[in-house]
DNA sequence: TCAGAAATTCAACAAGTGTTGAATGCTCGA
DNA sequence: TCGAGCATTCAACACTTGTTGAATTTCTGA
């Protein structure tokens, strides 16, 4: 059962996409048990390939770990869509769109995978901080505020933490509630970092 | 280099306590390197003890684990620390005293192993929701809303968002604010999810 | 003083790891 | 039709891992 011991040997026939099989098959490893546990010879097995073709493609593991995290964030759609309401509604408007964006299969994936590996890989963890950091960007643009970046890293404290309860630790009355629901609980929280004083 | 190598065999003369040296060695290491990363050999050989002796102790691996992730939570003096507030200083209290409480080494310590091991490790990432539970429960507990649980719920989803940024992505405005600072900023948020209309 | 219990190390095992180099089959352009 | 290049597998290497059983030393209580 390692690999694809048994397929027959070189080319198949046919048209074959297999490097984007692997990918996704890495994704979910990595997404589901981590970058350790997710082993070379498990990702191989998952998208029923030899291991040495993903080294043949990727490189090293950490270099697959590396292509797997590499998502196409498209925040443009994000920054209209909040550009879009009033700055008194900034809040609601950050909290809906994202998690709408979140609760989308794959960023869900990509977010585990960043923090389940992010969890002993240092590389991993920053380029989890930086996601998270473009996330809320969009949302302090405007501000000129002199504790603008302080306001920041308090949005991002609070997204954070409801990704992390929503998608990793399964809090259910968190996982319950509704995209809109969170906007209306959680975007007056946000709404204070970003304008409010203290 | 591979644990005690080069010490007498047999037992060493003198009062001893290694168990609990062991006990700290791994504590760092799981909480540095995670779980998988942090071998028995590397405990061990930070312990300055062969690795069998960590199974004489604790049995296997994951038995050490969860030694490790068993702390006293002493949350008595929460409570009363949190009721001696009027309520409407409730989530600035509890914030305060939260972060008070975690900003010791010990607790920084045990929640990074339990979110580093708690990404592989299902059983450790129950110890951690479980853990963040009772650290806010006496907040609420106070609440005879029929929302009162997803209340929790959410001062939860705030207060872990601050423990992964302060603690584990180190988000420097973050790491900056002293526990009033962070009282001030974040405790009318809480205030808002224990007592809040939306 | 002596026996038993406790503490500690050693050497080894079986299984699993990432990675490599060579071999084989397929496809497509000249 | 042939050959170059790509896709794919195989077998192996050199390590690392958690765990075990036996050997050795020290301590403790009678």
């Amino acid at each position: 059962m390692t690999g694809a011991r048994g397929r027959a040997r070189g080319r198949r026939p046919g048209d074959t996409d297999t490097r984007a099989h692997i990918l996704e098959a890495a994704r979910e490893l990595f997404a589901h048990d981590g970058y350790e546990r997710a082993s070379m010879r498990a990702i191989a097995a998952r998208a029923q390939v030899d291991p040495a073709l993903i080294v043949h493609y990727f490189g090293t593991k950490r270099d697959l770990l590396a292509a797997c995290l590499r998502l196409p964030v498209d925040p443009q759609s994000l920054i209209s869509e909040i550009n879009s309401h009033p700055p008194e509604e900034h809040g609601e408007a950050l909290v809906l769109s994202l998690v709408r964006l979140w609760d989308r299969p794959e960023y869900t994936q990509n977010f585990l995978a960043m923090l389940r590996a992010g969890a002993n890989d240092d590389q991993a963890r920053l380029q989890l901080q930086d996601t998270m950091k473009h996330s809320v960007q969009h949302a302090v643009a405007g501000l000129v505020d002199d504790r603008s970046t302080q306001r920041a890293a308090l949005v991002m404290s609070q997204m954070s933490g409801l990704a992390m309860s929503r998608y990793f630790l399964c809090i259910p009355e968190i996982v319950a509630m509704s995209p809109e629901d969170l906007a209306t609980a959680v975007g007056p929280a946000i709404q204070r970092y970003l304008w409010g004083d203290w």
